[in-house]
DNA sequence: CCGCTACGCAACGTAGCGTACCGATTTCGA
DNA sequence: TCGAAATCGGTACGCTACGTTGCGTAGCGG
């Protein structure tokens, strides 16, 4: 739970229920899946969770950041790390992975309409950011550092534009929806990245 | 001008004023690159072209598709089709027009805000990958089947992942904003294509 | 038991949406 | 020349959702 303010609840008075907490984000992880983030509104999960409305915006100042923390935890534990011992096996993991994950259209629902409310909200960009986009980068990154330590690809590789190369054309079909994601598409961008690479295999 | 309607005007009756519609779409255009879609209101697009509201809906049926038409024509014309003679030169041209575009912030701050409204407006959706996605991508296209008759690139490469590979990673930092899109970046990425394609150059 | 804080509830002001009228204007066709 | 048609600017409306405020109640710590 990030939701705004810090962390050092005072310890007087009556504490913040918990259940509600629960409540409040289970409501919006189920609306934010069933229609995005745009069209959910702070009542619907007010009256979805049998919460007041007060209740929310005691605990998040936006409908981003209720709707990021409804989603990141179960976004993240989707995208795992991958170990195999080849980089072209690690990469496949990762990426099949992710789009398991977009498959499912509450998850592609979620994601996409996080991304666009992000554009209109740089509160809630720098979140993401913080919260989604570093956590994930970092774990794809620690794909490519194993690959530089056994000798796969050269050490001075830019692991960042490699992660792009990787991520970027599935997010663009996300989000454009101009082609599938289809099986073949991860691996044909799979071999893009070990071939830019050099990896030797 | 593709409004939402048929292109079929009654001949009877007061013509629809061309000052309006430009007065409209100039306005529109401004807001858009001022603030993006989500925080321009059609009010203000009536108030800023001296227009009255109802005129507006009278041509556009929501906010996006107006938006979307001050958009892509101006956006459009930024997307050169190169023909050096070389696919390394001409996708480097491309890639480094369409930077360019989206290094001056309204471009971008229009671009990113459309994208985001079609995450929830599945009118808006279609529209965007019609008029702006197709459009585009057969211009790219053309420059990998140029390479392809020059004996660049196999025949049976898959142009449409080539594509993705080649503007996914510029859209996903454009619109994720983790990193700057710099000509190092766009250089590595074609990079990645051509080595990705094993063109021969 | 007192002080503090959270709770549910109801009410409020604001904003923008999209629609419905209005009288006035401009054009075509009979 | 006149009427039908479709536009124009303007105003008003109902609607939804926002985010806030105030109130009385509930729960916890000192």
């Amino acid at each position: 739970m990030h939701e705004d303010g810090s962390d050092k609840r005072p310890q007087r008075g009556r504490p913040r229920s918990e259940k509600a907490d629960r409540a409040i984000l289970d409501a919006a992880a189920a609306l934010l899946a069933q229609r995005g983030v745009a069209d959910m509104s702070i009542e619907e999960v007010a009256a979805r969770s049998g919460v007041a409305k007060t209740t929310i915006y005691r605990r998040w100042s936006s409908k981003g950041s209720l709707a990021l923390d409804a989603f990141v935890d179960r976004f993240l534990r989707l995208q795992p790390l991958p170990d195999t011992g080849s980089l072209r096996s690690d990469l496949l993991r990762a990426l099949r992975a992710w789009r398991r994950a977009v498959l499912e259209p509450e998850t592609a629902r979620s994601l996409t309409g996080l991304i666009a409310a992000a554009q209109d909200d740089p509160d809630l960009a720098a979140a993401w950011r913080q919260r989604v986009v570093e956590p994930i980068r970092g774990q794809w990154r620690t794909m490519f550092e194993r690959a530089a330590e056994r000798g796969e690809i050269p050490g001075d590789a830019d692991v960042e534009v490699a992660i792009d190369v990787l991520f970027g054309p599935a997010y663009h079909r996300l989000l454009n929806g101009h082609l599938p994601i289809t099986e073949g598409f991860v691996r044909a961008v799979v071999d893009y990245v070990v071939a830019g690479l050099g990896a030797r295999e």
